[in-house]
DNA sequence: ATCCACGATTTGAACGCTCCAATTGAACGT
DNA sequence: ACGTTCAATTGGAGCGTTCAAATCGTGGAT
């Protein structure tokens, strides 16, 4: 009942142990005759091999390492967990698994790769929340170790590696775009300061659509912080106008709850009064009906491993890394969009 | 530059490879004096042991599983990210890691254990979102697979088993207290029907605050399937009363938003007119100034890995399973209990 | 017949660590 | 002086796998 090794099987198929790897790592160096006896053994046995084994000896553990955030506001870095579940999922399915590990910043995050390099022998990472100025991209690519990001490196320079990323341009334009559908005119934009690049990335959809459309009013592009309250406040400022605008679009469902709660407390009714569209379909945003571009996490997570696969195949260091992959994200359509 | 080996400090230390070995992991069989050097050439050297190594030996990996659950309804279960991130960060303290596995019901769970046990030596699991007739606990219990759950068993019988959980009676208990002190008579508590234990848990603490208060009223024991919408109808009739409460308890967040949406739906607000206080203390009751229990994430995984320490420690199978721990939710106060 | 090439398979060593048994040397009692 | 004891240290073996090199047939060319 004790655990098959190697030996055990290759006892069992009357072959040697060599054999028995080569019909699970290198099947065309065995005759085929042998290979399907050897075979029938492994699976009457149900011999799997040995990782720790196969790690010491190849300096290969199958593992990739990915960092779980801190909880922070709590609404828009949840959906990473989408993210983490995605990977994990379909990771395993190739037979990789997720580390996790845990870091308050760019340096801490560091030193766990070096550990994880050194103790498990990791044979790649997966990093989110990517930023201008990035260290650890930098970090990893100069120790040759394979990695992808989720999320494009935003510093332009150094951009020397595989990601994905999901086209924020994109979300607001499908956003803006069914606001002009369902007849609205005067569209406000809720941004961060253009000291975001995830954020100008956003804006511009929604610029161009209403350019496109031949709208234009610079009073509608409304630059504040991230948070409820910002939102709120920019609300009210929108909303006193001669010619307030009759829908918003959000760079974040938190400045978009900002909204609601601005608009409910003036008793204007979400939806039929004033439409609001936030950017990463968080729970909130479901439980409460916000209409939400949902970032495609199953679609990142795979394109994520299969950029992986390709980074881990290629000779290091690879000519040029393969990718970039930008996805676009899914307009969920709720009560907050709905005229009736 | 190559990564120093157990046998390259030795020779640099002028002993044996076990020797070294020995200052790592039997200190005590070692005199003081070459300790000490062999400390020094460990530290100058920057060497630590290959886990792969260790593991292929040993038969321990210092993993531990835990398993992140798809993302489902979206407001009560975020709260488990936390804990996973608790648990990690606490975990790789300690030298232990955290290794993902996705699953999507019990006996796929119960799969990954095998695979994980198998491929990668696992040392533990950590459960959560234990229930009645948990198959999982049962399976590793069976193979003295050591692991802790967070979440009690609540099954009753084989609940022989280390577990941590938080009380929710305590938390429900902290929130009518407050609710009377701050001078409410008419409190109602919106629960799951009695067919879930943790429900029961919670509605008892309501309704022992209420009774030591001298305060009972049937039609405010109010029992209602999960979800946002249950809650607002719900609310709905309890408002419709002739003495309709003041305020409600909520057995979890998704209930209090409903309650939420119905109370500002006819223009009471939320706080002054109409206290609400929901459990569990998710993202969105952060964002929108909902009140709530709020689970100890941190302390529970800190008791978890403790209470894992000790089961590792135990000789197989254990006499006795330490534990458990039952720990006390805090009551975040936010806008919704607010009077003005 | 002999030799060589080639495919199929086997053997031995190694990865870095820990376990176990064995060795050393000092301290002690008789 | 001699064995005995005990603490401190050492060397060899082995965990399960893969890599490199060696071996074994077999058949075709010479």
């Amino acid at each position: 009942m004790a655990r098959p090794t190697l030996e055990i099987v290759a006892a069992r198929a009357a072959v040697s142990r060599q054999t028995v790897s080569n019909v699970l790592n290198s099947p065309h160096l065995v005759r085929p005759e042998t290979r399907t006896r050897v075979e029938a053994v492994i699976a009457e046995l149900g011999y799997r091999p040995n990782r720790a084994a196969q790690t010491l000896k190849t300096r290969r553990s199958q593992l990739v390492g990915a960092r779980i955030e801190p909880p922070r506001d709590g609404i828009n870095r949840v959906v990473l967990t989408h993210f983490l579940h995605a990977l994990t999922s379909r990771a395993q399915l190739q037979g990789l698994r997720v580390m996790l590990f845990a870091a308050d910043e760019d340096r801490d995050e560091i030193g766990q790769y070096e550990q994880l390099l050194e103790d498990h022998d990791l044979d790649a990472f997966v990093l989110t929340d990517t930023h201008v100025g990035d260290a650890r991209t930098a970090w990893l690519a100069e120790r040759q170790v394979p990695f992808v990001t989720f999320g494009r490196p935003w510093g332009a320079l150094s951009a020397y590696h595989s990601w994905v990323d999901v086209d924020g341009g994109a979300g607001t334009r499908a956003a803006t775009t069914h606001l002009l559908d369902i007849g609205h005119r005067r569209i406000a934009f809720l941004g961060w300061p253009s000291d975001a690049a995830a954020g100008d990335d956003r804006r511009d959809g929604w610029a161009q659509t209403c350019a496109a459309a031949g709208i234009h009013d610079e009073r509608l592009d409304v630059r504040v912080p991230e948070g409820l309250e910002h939102g709120r406040a920019a609300t009210a400022k929108l909303l006193d106008l001669a010619d307030p605008p009759t829908a918003l679009v959000c760079v974040t469902d938190s400045l978009a709850l900002g909204v609601w709660a601005e608009v409910t407390r003036r008793g204007l009714r979400v939806g039929r009064d004033v439409a609001i569209v936030g950017f990463d379909d968080s729970p909130t945003a479901a439980v409460i009906g916000l209409s939400s571009a949902a970032q495609p996490m199953d679609q990142a997570a795979a394109a994520c491993l299969e950029l992986m696969h390709t980074v881990l195949d290629a000779p290091q260091p690879a000519p040029t890394p393969p990718g970039p992959v930008l996805l676009a994200p899914q307009l969920v359509l709720r009560a907050s969009t709905a005229r009736d």
